[in-house]
DNA sequence: AACACGGGGAC
DNA sequence: GTCCCAGTGTT
């Protein structure tokens, strides 16, 4: 079928019947409370490809501490991270911050209140910045996320890989007939992806209750299991850490991750990685500042193992807590730094880091 | 165009 | 185990 001809008139009526099943299924949400473009903002970056139940704590938690724009800018980028820390992509904290600094000193306070003002912004892009354009400010401009790739190809029987540049485009022209036919631009954003969220879902999508059974494509030929079409990713990474836990009078060595890597800006100890397993100390080829601290420190507790699991890498990490005598203190790499307890708890880590602290001294 | 970037929840 | 989440930035 060729959902461009709109056969059956479901392009008419997408629009108007979504937003009226909206009014009736929404969810109470606290970010559906406001016309703050800040707050939406704050939202709308923490709801990325995070879910609803995991961003929302962080959202309540983020409004408190930063009630406005002004008062993110004035935030220290370490306080900030640790707020947001176990939610994952830490970029989303950085630019967040950086952002705040930007409409608070060279906007006056001011968000930017159209979608092509928005995209000029460090970490919104085209999602988000139709998001906010039509949250906050009304613009007719639709939002084409995870749900919306669902909710239109099996609607509209679309079968064109959804990773693709021509796909794409396929569904932002699309999404843009669309909402020319809402009633309110907010709502109908809103709507389509509530229902992507909570009816049309990827598993087990309730089509029995759908509002527009009778016009959906993959329905009507038994397809909505086998859409949206996705091309695969590449397997996982295996990667192994090897960290070693300088400890000294109740301080532990911490550094700054800085490289081009997972958690960057986050901290965690000192790290070996290397190609394979490795199942003792000894067979953990170490250079010399460290080898020279490690032959003359003692072993202070038997090695934690440990696994994080992320999307695109699987982390199997080692600890090694290593007792470093006074006289050595001094003699670790520059970038290590002692921190106590009190210290540590407040400084952004990984999960796997929080992980391991809570095992050994928890 | 392809890849990197976290963590968790549902099945 | 698998999928994927109110995506964005970099190469």
């Amino acid at each position: 079928m060729n959902w461009q001809s709109d056969s059956n008139g479901i392009e008419t009526t997408f629009a108007p019947v979504l937003e009226q099943w909206y009014e009736l299924h929404k969810r109470d949400l606290p970010w559906r409370h406001t016309l703050d473009p800040y707050a939406i903002w704050l939202s709308e970056i923490i709801l990325q490809q995070t879910r609803v139940a995991q961003g929302k704590p962080y959202y309540e938690r983020f409004v408190t501490t930063y009630p406005t724009v002004a008062d993110m800018a004035r935030a220290d980028e370490r306080e900030l991270l640790r707020l947001w820390q176990g939610l994952g992509y830490y970029s989303r904290a950085r630019n967040l911050h950086q952002t705040a600094r930007y409409v608070t000193e060279k906007l006056s306070g001011k968000f930017p209140d159209t979608y092509h003002e928005l995209l000029k912004m460090k970490g919104i892009g085209n999602y988000t910045a139709a998001a906010i354009a039509s949250f906050a400010f009304g613009e007719r401009v639709p939002v084409v996320d995870g749900n919306v790739y669902r909710v239109l190809s099996r609607v509209f029987g679309i079968d064109e890989d959804i990773t693709t540049t021509t796909a794409k485009k396929t569904f932002a022209t699309l999404a843009m007939r669309l909402i020319q036919t809402a009633n309110d631009p907010a709502t109908y954003n809103q709507a389509i992806m509530e229902f992507g969220a909570i009816h049309c879902t990827p598993v087990a999508p309730d089509c029995l209750l759908c509002p527009i059974q009778q016009q959906c494509v993959a329905y009507l030929t038994g397809r909505q299991h086998r859409l949206p079409v996705k091309s695969k990713k590449a397997p996982v990474r295996e990667r192994y850490f090897n960290y070693l836990v300088f400890r000294n009078e109740g301080r532990l060595a911490l550094r700054e991750r800085t490289a081009r890597d997972i958690w960057q800006n986050l901290y965690d100890f000192y790290l070996l990685e290397t190609d394979e397993p490795k199942t003792a100390l000894r067979d953990i080829p170490l250079s010399d500042p460290v080898a020279q601290v490690v032959d003359q420190s003692v072993p202070a507790a038997l090695p934690v193992e440990s696994m994080q699991l992320l999307s695109h890498q699987r982390i199997r990490a080692r600890f090694y807590l290593i007792d470093v005598p006074d006289e050595l203190i001094n003699s670790l790499p520059i970038d290590l730094q002692w921190y106590l307890p009190v210290e540590i708890s407040n400084l952004p880590k990984p999960v796997l880091i929080t992980n391991y602290l809570d095992q050994q001294f928890g």
